[in-house]
DNA sequence: GCGTACTGCGTATGCCATACGCGTTACTGT
DNA sequence: ACAGTAACGCGTATGGCATACGCAGTACGC
């Protein structure tokens, strides 16, 4: 009722009902000025975070590691970040960083959507830890926001509808998140395993051959009898691969929106 | 050195080099018959953790809380289920399940595909806690080699060699994870939020309506404007565009009339 | 009938996030 | 100039977690 507008609690700074720290993250709301001097700062602990998750991994960042990395108390960090979650977002953001110039105009559609899932996936590769972090909701933070731009202004000359263009921004960038996670999760497989990479693969494929029985699983089977599990390929071969045959579906799209 | 043959520790069962109960999934390695009766079972334990699961979601399944759903102390759990990592695997391998009869001869491969991949969605939606399950390495359970089975043979008319099958098999069923992990992390948001469903998207453009600068991101700002996020499409219209896309992509790479 | 392998489980360790409250600081309005 | 108060750092406490270790009891193989 009255005092409505003049309440300085929680939900304000912008009329959003974002974490304080993310308005923050958009500009709005600066720190009041009462009190005694701020000895740390929300940056200061999302940079020690993001480094520590850059150099032991996620599970390395709790509130109490991060306070000892800054020479601080524990509890001292839920003064500039109200819960672990908040500080995931933060570190996101920060990780992810603004997208780089990816195209001019005279590059087509899907030379820009590749470009668009290669940046991606480099952000991934540089911060393998992001791949980790719980996701809470739909983005809401500024590098998000621009990276979805990005992503909007590589199809804009397709002529695909509004529903068209969310979906395709979807898939691609649900691939290269799939595609790094899963790349990451066999790189963790192989280190857990504690034998030489390459070794790695041939130890799975003959534990699988013992198991396997040709009789039940065949083409399973035959596969590994072929050997190509044992070969890896390129590095980002799957990633190739997958990118080529979605884009060659988006563009079937396209092209017979086209014509049509 | 000698010995090596005769021992009983932890590698044996088969000379696979898996955890115990992976084994006996596999139907190797029975327990043995000395001692005292057990009084559970890694079944009944997994059986517990399973339904835990789907009532109240991963973060639940303690081993603490399995052992009191199961009327036992926490440490008993231990005697037949090594770690809680391992507890995920047998958790994973239960609630995936065999793959059901999905096609006769006369169905061509992308009819197969499809239905293989709605097959998989229809696991991660009665389940969706296994989309939460850490992943610690490639399958190697029964029920997953079984549908990796089937993913293969759905592809063998395709003239697609091992390598190009083995990719689309991983492209297909990344997307449908991700597709329902997407979806999964939506419907946490929306119930996190605490508003109805519908509302809740309509207040998420709302603030972000706010945020957005229309100079900065055009065409951020204008999807929020034509109010395409607003209105929620069918629950599987992003499987149902992405799959299609995919396998379109395919189709073309099958055809031999690949692109790139 | 005895040795021993296996049983259940109490206890303890060392993590974790975070609620709460205390003493202190320094700005703001008078 | 000074009081009021908001924001500071942080010690302490709570309740959770996985799991290492060891002990006492059980029942099968010999």
């Amino acid at each position: 009722m009255a005092g409505d507008e003049g309440r300085k609690g929680s939900g304000e700074g912008g009329g959003t009902y974002l974490p304080p720290s993310v308005e923050a993250a958009w500009g709005l709301r600066e720190r009041p000025t009462k009190g005694p001097k701020p000895g740390l700062s929300a940056d200061r602990i999302v940079a020690a975070a993001v480094e520590l998750a850059s150099a032991e991994g996620l599970a390395a960042v709790s509130m109490g590691r991060v306070a000892k990395e800054l020479g601080v108390s524990t509890m001292s960090l839920y003064r500039y970040v109200s819960a672990k979650q908040e500080l995931y977002v933060l570190m996101q953001e920060a990780a992810t960083g603004a997208p780089p110039e990816l195209f001019g105009p005279e590059v087509p559609w899907r030379e820009r959507m590749e470009r668009w899932a290669r940046a991606m996936r480099e952000v991934y590769l540089r911060s393998p830890w992001l791949l980790r972090v719980p996701v809470s909701g739909p983005p809401a933070t500024p590098h998000a926001v621009a990276w979805w731009e990005k992503a909007l202004h590589s199809l804009e000359d397709t002529g695909l509808d509004e529903g068209a263009k969310i979906s395709v921004t979807l898939l691609v960038a649900g691939f290269v998140k799939n595609d790094a996670l899963m790349a990451a999760e066999l790189a963790d497989a192989v280190e857990a395993s504690g034998y030489a990479p390459e070794e790695a693969m041939t130890q799975y494929s003959r534990t699988l051959r013992r198991l396997v029985d040709p009789e039940v699983f065949p083409r399973v089977a035959g596969l590994i009898d072929s050997g190509v599990l044992d070969q890896p390929d390129a590095p980002d071969g799957e990633f190739r691969f997958g990118l080529a045959r979605i884009l060659d579906g988006v563009a079937a799209l396209v092209e017979g929106r086209e014509t049509s």
